[in-house]
RNA sequence: GUGGGCGUAGCUCAGUUGGUUAGAGCACCUGACUGUGGCUCAGGGGGCCGGGGGUUCAAAUCCCCUCGCUCACCCCA
């Protein structure tokens, strides 16, 4: 096949990515710290379909939002309703919450997730089509404590990992009780000032009020500048609920911003909304995100009870590490930048193609010893061989030639100080892990 | 969906006001006395210069279209 044809064909779709060998560390780096952090706290892994009914996700997120209404894949299954890939998993979380009715033997769970996300957008600097989010649930309380948790969890993740200078973020955007008034105050004094607002503006009015707050247009934020706080609208309820999160975290030493413009896109929050930022990204600044969703679990059918949670962003997060490099210690950056790829130990090299059948047999029986070998398997030239084994950086090659396979031996060679031996078949491995321990 | 930038070897890039068979570094492969790495040296493979059309005696170079990548906007992690 041509290359023309197999550009044209076989290219990974608009918006993904491959991660290729080599090109692991940093991924591992985040999701092994971000399981030991949710762990450490109590949060147990959930794994969901990266589908679900499209409804699940309708009824979540809310009709008209973005999300819903332009970014979701979705397709037909068979007869039913419809399939979406999954553009956010705490829907599915709390689907296999009410599913399963786990709430009528233990209405208190915490949930993590790590995984693929679906959303058909324009990709741009960390933002892709299939990303990846990490996250944790909290389901069945409505204590303010579990917002400071999610905080602070994911602040911990972040400093685990040796990402410096996040910010926190946090506001309350009030419930059902108090939102709808606070709306409607907000509404007014936005239409006195349409004409001052961006077209953009004028349509969220309509759609989503409290979206107009974070508009980054000059000026609309002159307008939005001198409009009520919210936090002077909320109810009692919700008031001490932010202030009941407020001395948690003051108390527990994490720095955190209010702002009073800090909104959210997705319907289902209630309450707590909060943002993680880092100041290396630009104006797309937010690597996690999340807040309390207390209406959420018994909107798909679930008991009434509250439930908080936040989702980081992996592609986001990764760049964020990767423009603080040079903030980093070395061991910091040893952790999460340096490649390692398969290394063997042992690199067997074959003395002419008769002999590459035993040097096939002895490597399996290296690695049934728990020995980490390889092999040449093209059939290349001793030279060659050699070369290989130089570029893999092994401890060790094993020549086997004619003459080793006439008189039952190993020819060993250390690589660093170019000693060879010739050792009895039998005793090669027992050698070799005796050197490798001193090493 | 809207706007800006960019598409030359596997990778990073040169390519002068359009002018012969399109270059470098790195990587890769082979060889330097017949069973052996690193350093050096000598060779070698590999590009319809993203694709299509146009201008011209002549296009990687100029013009148009298209595709792709990328950044930003909308929105979101």
């Amino acid at each position: 096949m041509s290359k023309k044809n197999v550009a044209k064909i076989l290219k990974a779709p608009r918006g993904t990515e491959d991660v290729l060998p080599g090109d692991w560390q940093l991924w591992r780096a985040v999701e092994e710290t971000a399981r030991e952090v949710f762990e450490l706290a109590g949060y147990y892994e959930i794994r969901t379909p990266v589908f679900e009914d499209t409804n699940l996700f309708v009824r979540s997120i809310g009709e008209v939002t973005d999300i819903v209404e332009k970014e979701m894949y979705t397709f037909k299954d068979g007869d039913s309703s419809g399939i979406t890939l999954r553009p956010e998993s705490t829907a599915s979380v709390m689907r296999a919450y009410v599913e399963y009715e786990i709430y009528k033997t233990k209405k208190f769970q915490k949930f993590y997730y790590i995984g693929p996300m679906f959303r058909k957008e324009r990709p741009q600097a960390g933002r892709l089509r299939q990303f990846h989010q990490m996250g944790i649930e909290a389901i069945g309380a409505d204590d303010p404590m579990l917002d400071a948790e999610a905080i602070i969890v994911a602040m911990r993740m972040y400093d685990k990992l040796g990402l410096p200078g996040c910010k926190v973020k946090i506001n309350s955007i009030g419930c059902k009780e108090c939102r709808p008034g606070y709306r409607e105050v907000l509404k007014e004094q936005l239409i006195k000032n349409s004409e001052n607002l961006c077209e953009l503006c004028n349509t969220r009015m309509n759609r989503n009020v409290l979206r107009v707050l974070d508009c980054k247009n000059e000026k609309c934020k002159e307008v939005t500048a001198v409009v009520p706080d919210i936090r002077e609208h909320i109810c009692e309820c919700c008031k001490s609920s932010f202030d009941g999160l407020i001395d948690i975290l003051s108390a527990s030493n994490i720095g955190y911003v209010i702002e009073p413009h800090l909104v959210r896109g997705l319907d289902y929050y209630t309450k707590t909304v909060f943002e993680i930022t880092h100041p290396s990204l630009g104006a797309r600044d937010t690597i996690c995100a999340g807040g309390r969703y207390d209406y959420l679990v018994s909107d798909i059918g679930g008991p009434e009870t509250g439930a908080v949670g936040f989702a980081a962003g992996i592609e986001a997060s990764m760049l964020a590490l990767k423009n603080s490099m040079s903030e980093m210690s070395d061991s910091t950056k040893q952790r999460l930048f340096d490649i390692k790829e398969p290394a063997p130990d042992v690199y067997i090299v074959s003395i002419g193609s008769e002999c590459r059948r035993a040097s096939f047999l002895l490597t399996n029986s290296l690695r049934g010893e728990g020995i980490s070998v390889d092999m040449d398997y093209e059939d290349r030239s001793p030279k060659a061989q050699m070369r290989t084994a130089n570029k893999l950086k092994v401890n060790f090659v094993a020549v086997i030639g004619q003459d080793e396979i006439d008189n039952g031996t190993v020819k060993l060679k250390n690589m660093q100080t170019s000693d060879e031996n010739v050792l009895e078949k039998a005793k090669v491995a027992e050698f070799i892990k005796k050197l490798l321990l001193n090493k």
